[in-house]
RNA sequence: GUCCCUGUAGUGUAGUGGCCGAGCACAACCGGCUUUCGCCCGGUUAGCGUGGGUUCGAAUCCCGCCAGGGAUGCCA
């Protein structure tokens, strides 16, 4: 039987880099397996779904680049894919469970009548989980009182307006869409005895269950959308790599088990298995995922670094058809984690007004030498005749030389000087982008300003 | 409270009874990169939650405890 997996959102929100990552683990297995990922819309709470937010989970989905097989604007044999849309589907199976008279009514609500029976849970990742439902749903905790009260073990399974619970459409369309595997956060492990009884009741054989650990924050909390890097959305607008973030994900509760760390697409696929998913809960580690990133962009051709760049050089109104863009994302892409950061690097090159960063000049305005080593420079690199950088170096040592000081002595003075920073992208090469007469120019600019 | 899962350096992980005087990566710190640099290279700091057992030998097996997470909804 060939392998189908899903991913089942709930449209109450965005994308959130936890479901992002059970999504990723679903598409990584059905791809490795030649098997379907389904894409299926739980949206049976009508009261908190929204269109809106569904949209922005397939805009996620799409932008990860985990493309759905069966599901919304892809149809499929099993649909529709809308679990609001599934009633007729739903009626029927509750009629099967009114049959063998395993539901009753309780004040409005449809209850399935659990077992009084130990119910194994052979998960692929944790093992055997042991639960008797009657037993442990016979009591529930009182947040508020903190008490311990009596409760009804069966579980509701329909509401009395008539919308149906999580619970049971969940098995309804495992069931009814063949799928095999289910892969899903660890949070429902508790939930899955009641779902393997209701797979009993219906007669029919549950799929394979892999409970994968939860990502929490660096402090050990839940992640909430408030946390930095659990939007997907924000890590497009960061300018991260799609390829980089499910890299990422996939490293928080999965290993390679040997020390590769850094995956195509291509070779995720061909490495992920469910063995080597983790048992225990990671913390997001926001650092890492830039370095992940960060070694993403490295990899990258020429091309696909000047299209990802793209909307960060805009947005800082670098003209992205200036001839030396390519040379200068050449100079960025080596010390940049994310296209963000790009015209941070490089922007001086394509400005008019340098921005003197304040911390940086007063590294070098306190120097007796600075006028000097200024002038020095301004003279000895108008000398240059063919300006490159295999020219420019040497006129920098000269320069020095002329006055009696160490080339290191004027590097830190002409990179602030002509660029504004003490940071940013390897210097000679940034001289000869900016070409002569703009060098000297501006080394004019800042000896007359440190006056 | 009860039940379930988990517990290797700050973080992610490797490790399935001797090869572990615990490996790798990120972070941090320190150097080097023939003189800039947030890249690259090298190094340092730092860990088997805890107490008992089993064993010639335990990070690896068993038990208690503690800690974290989850479930306990007419949310998913």
């Amino acid at each position: 039987m060939s392998v189908r997996t899903r991913f089942a959102p709930s449209p109450t929100g965005f994308l959130h880099i936890g479901g992002a990552r059970t999504a990723l683990y679903n598409w990584l297995y059905a791809r490795k397996n030649g098997g379907s990922f389904v894409l299926r819309v739980e949206d049976t709470d009508a009261e908190r779904s929204t269109g809106e937010s569904m949209e922005i989970i397939l805009e996620g989905m799409k932008w990860l680049g985990l493309d759905w097989d069966e599901g919304p604007g892809k149809g499929g044999d099993f649909g529709p894919y809308n679990q609001s849309e599934r009633v007729e589907i739903y009626d029927a199976y509750l009629k099967k469970l009114q049959d063998a008279d395993l539901v009753y009514e309780d004040e409005g609500a449809i209850r399935f009548r659990v077992p009084d029976k130990t119910i194994v849970v052979n998960d692929t990742v944790c093992g055997e989980v042991a639960v008797n439902l009657k037993e442990q749903g016979s009591k529930r905790f009182d947040q508020e009182t903190k008490q311990e009260v009596e409760a009804n073990p069966d579980i509701v399974i329909r509401r009395p307006n008539g919308g149906y619970i999580f619970h049971f459409v969940n098995v309804v369309d495992d069931i009814e869409m063949g799928i095999t595997h289910v892969i899903r956060g660890e949070d429902h492990l508790s939930n899955t005895p009641k779902h393997l009884a209701l797979f009993e009741a219906f007669g029919a054989t549950p799929p394979t269950f892999a409970h994968i650990p939860l990502n929490l924050n660096p402090n050990g909390s839940k992640m909430s959308k408030r946390d930095e890097g659990a939007l997907i959305h924000e890590y497009r607008e960061k300018g991260f790599l799609p390829e980089a973030v499910n890299n990422y994900m996939a490293l928080l509760g999965w290993s390679a088990k040997d020390d590769q760390e850094i995956f195509t697409m291509e070779e995720l696929t061909k490495r992920f298995d469910l063995s080597g998913v983790t048992k225990s809960n990671s913390k997001f580690d926001y650092a890492k995922c830039l370095w992940v990133n960060a070694e993403h962009i490295k990899q990258l051709s020429p091309g696909a670094l000047a299209a990802g760049a793209a909307p960060f050089l805009d947005a800082a109104g670098i003209p992205s058809d200036d001839d030396r863009v390519p040379a200068a994302l050449e100079l960025a892409r080596e010390r940049v984690q994310i296209f963000e950061e790009i015209p941070k690097i490089i922007g001086t090159i394509f400005t008019e007004e340098v921005t003197y960063d304040p911390a940086s000049v007063a590294k070098v305005s306190g120097r007796d030498d600075l006028p000097q080593v200024l002038e020095a420079l301004a003279t000895g690199l108008e000398k240059v005749e063919d300006w490159t950088a295999e020219n420019i170096k040497p006129a920098i040592a000269a320069a020095a030389e002329s006055i009696g000081a160490k080339m290191g002595a004027l590097m830190l003075p002409c990179r602030i000087g002509v660029t504004g920073s003490t940071a940013g992208a390897d210097l000679v090469p940034v001289l000869e982008l900016l070409g002569k007469v703009e060098v000297v120019k501006r080394l004019k600019i800042f000896a007359e300003m440190q006056k």
